[in-house]
RNA sequence: GCGCCCGUAGCUCAGCUGGAUAGAGUGCUUGCCUCCGAAGCAAGAAGUCACAGGUUCGAAUCCUGUCGGGCGCACCA
């Protein structure tokens, strides 16, 4: 479709007197008035014309050059009106010819983006908060995977920190008790909460968690470095089930304790930069210039042990000389906003000219009615819990519906899971989300489900036009001329995969792929496929076959399953 | 107190980085399965684009301020 936009495009300008950057094509309000439109304002002043006059003048010019396209003014608006058929035949033939990849490019070739994605602490269960981090940097890589980039994936697991010695003092104390193999995470949890009940009445126990932490950063305890081991392979066992049925895979997972050993040479870096200062007992790096208020970044702490900031440092380090990103995305929530600014702060002191390709790609919280998240309070919603539910309402659905559906458990495993996966990609990554169970388990409207359903309803007319042998004639293309809309959605996709690449934003895909499912489902209830006149049926059964594989692209790319039945 | 983010229909959101009469879903009121899958389609009612200024041919979109909500602000991650 971008032929069209071009020879527009080179047209105007060269009529116009513009470069072809200036000139700005956009849609036009309406549909009918045409496919594509160009405001003359911008050429008023120029030629010291009213708008209304220039766009009557340059449309018939215009329409000299332009081949199947008609150019008409509308008030100070040029319109173009593509040939209905032509149209037709270069958008579909080219989602045929190209299939499955329909969509790629090249433009990211011998790039790499690395991408921190999901990162969720060991030893607790993932909430639903957890979800947006993992979903909207899974269907980022897949994005930049089709632009043709290089990604890495990096899961950087939470698997250091004070709260791993409370657990093993906790473990020490009361691991008789507990019965880790058969839920484990739930386990360790349950040893969390009750740490920190009786931590305040029982400064033992508090001095215990410190010691244990000590030991294992010291690496002095052999017997309690492998309990942290032990807490760890279970955590990441349970992690990979949930994974496993959101289908994310990591290039790298890697934990901060893989950092422990580079932290020295990491603050030697930083010292040697010169930009290190000691205030209060601690080892810090002053940001003011950013601005007046920002807090320093700390790299080592009054008693000698560093933090946060000091391994997410030396990772960055790490990735940059393993991978020399073109871009580093840390999709992380936004209310880590100011660590970013702290990390890259560090950078930009450094001045590592790499610094401004590291992006803090944040997104909203998650809450509940009754307010934020708390694993600790007991206020979370586990994500299992979720996904179980939204599988249990599509199998009910199903039954109710396709009673005949063979291996219903599976089907209902993928729309349950897409259910979940597309509520969280629908809206800006950048706006909070209540958490509210009606919404998750709801199949209708501007949903995943509602999208797969035209997937499948679009398959099942395939199955039919093959086993019926129709649709094999020369297409009719004229006998698409209502389906300019369907057409003009799947003919933007490409722009709408770059556009979401750019902007780092999976929603800008998810919003195009509810547009064009309502777009061909309201084509759908007007144009019967099969049946017709056979060039009519073959023009239609490619547009439908054209549709269903650019929906099940777009599908696959936020991370949802396309069956062909459901 | 300071900083960052958000504010569009009852509710949840689009609005293509400044253009034409602000659009969907949901909920509500209707209509459509003897016809390719009704998890669907079509129609109706529903808006001071938070508020007030400014920038210009033109503002939901850019700037300033106010209000409301969220998040953060040195030894947690």
């Amino acid at each position: 479709m971008q032929e069209f936009i071009q020879q527009i495009r080179n047209a105007l300008s060269e009529r116009g007197g513009l470069s072809p950057e200036e000139v700005k094509i956009e849609q036009p309000r309406d549909p009918a008035l045409g496919d594509f439109a160009f405001p003359c304002f911008p050429l008023a002043k120029k030629l010291k014309k009213a708008p209304p006059a220039i766009a009557a003048e340059l449309a018939e010019q215009l329409n000299v050059d332009l081949e199947n396209i008609t150019a008409t003014a509308t008030g100070p608006y040029i319109n173009f009106l593509v040939d209905r058929a032509t149209l037709a035949e270069t958008v579909v033939n080219a989602v045929l010819t190209a299939g499955a990849s329909y969509g790629t490019s090249q433009e990211g070739a011998g790039k790499k983006i690395v991408i921190d994605l999901s990162s969720p602490n060991i030893a607790k269960p993932m909430s639903v908060g957890h979800l947006r981090s993992t979903v909207i940097g899974a269907a980022l890589q897949r994005i930049f995977d089709t632009l043709g980039y290089e990604t890495v994936g990096i899961n950087h697991i939470g698997d250091w920190g004070s709260q791993f010695g409370k657990l093993i003092a906790a473990l020490d104390r009361w691991g008789a008790d507990t019965d880790l193999e058969s839920d484990p995470i739930q386990a360790l949890l349950g040893l969390y909460v009750r740490y920190h009940k009786e931590e305040e009445g029982d400064p033992e126990l508090a001095e215990a968690g410190r010691a244990a932490f000590r030991a294992l950063e010291n690496g002095t305890d052999p017997e309690v470095r492998s309990k942290w081991e032990h807490i760890t392979k279970l955590s990441l066992l349970e992690f990979d089930k949930i994974y496993d049925r959101l289908g994310v895979g990591f290039d790298e997972v890697r934990g901060e304790a893989y950092y422990e050993p580079h932290l020295e040479s990491t603050i030697q870096r930083v010292e040697s930069a010169g930009i290190t200062e000691l205030s209060e007992g601690a080892l810090i790096v002053d940001l003011t210039h950013i601005s007046e208020n920002t807090p320093p970044c700390l790299l080592r702490k009054t008693d000698g042990t560093t933090l946060y900031a000091t391994r997410d440092l030396a990772a960055v380090f790490h990735r940059w000389e393993l991978y020399e990103f073109e871009r580093c995305l840390y999709v992380v929530g936004g209310d880590q906003r100011l660590h970013f600014q702290q990390l890259k702060g560090v950078l930009d002191r450094m001045k590592l000219e790499w610094e401004e390709r590291v992006e803090h790609i944040s997104f909203g919280m998650m809450r509940l009615p009754e307010g934020r998240m708390s694993t600790r309070k007991g206020r979370v919603v586990f994500l299992e819990d979720v996904l179980d539910r939204a599988v249990e309402e599509a199998l009910r659905i199903i039954k109710e519906k396709s009673p005949d559906l063979p291996d219903p458990e599976a089907v209902a495993e993928q729309i349950g899971v897409g259910a979940v996966i597309f509520n969280d990609l629908r809206r800006e990554r950048i706006k909070d989300v209540e958490f509210n169970w009606e919404e998750i388990l709801s199949f209708e409207g501007e949903t995943g489900p509602y999208v797969q359903y035209t997937h499948a309803r679009l398959s099942s007319i395939l199955r039919k036009a093959e086993a019926r042998e129709e649709g094999g004639g020369e297409a009719d293309w004229t006998a698409l001329e209502e389906a300019s809309g369907v057409l003009l959605r799947i003919g933007r996709f490409p722009d709408v995969i770059r556009s979401a690449g750019r902007n780092a934003e999976p929603s800008e895909l998810s919003t195009w792929v509810l547009g064009l499912a309502r777009e061909v489902n309201g084509w759908y209830a007007k144009n019967r496929v099969l049946g017709q006149d056979s060039g009519v049926t073959a023009a239609r059964v490619a547009l439908v076959k054209a549709t269903q594989e650019t929906l099940a692209t777009g599908l696959r790319l936020l991370g949802l399953a396309a069956p062909p039945e459901m």
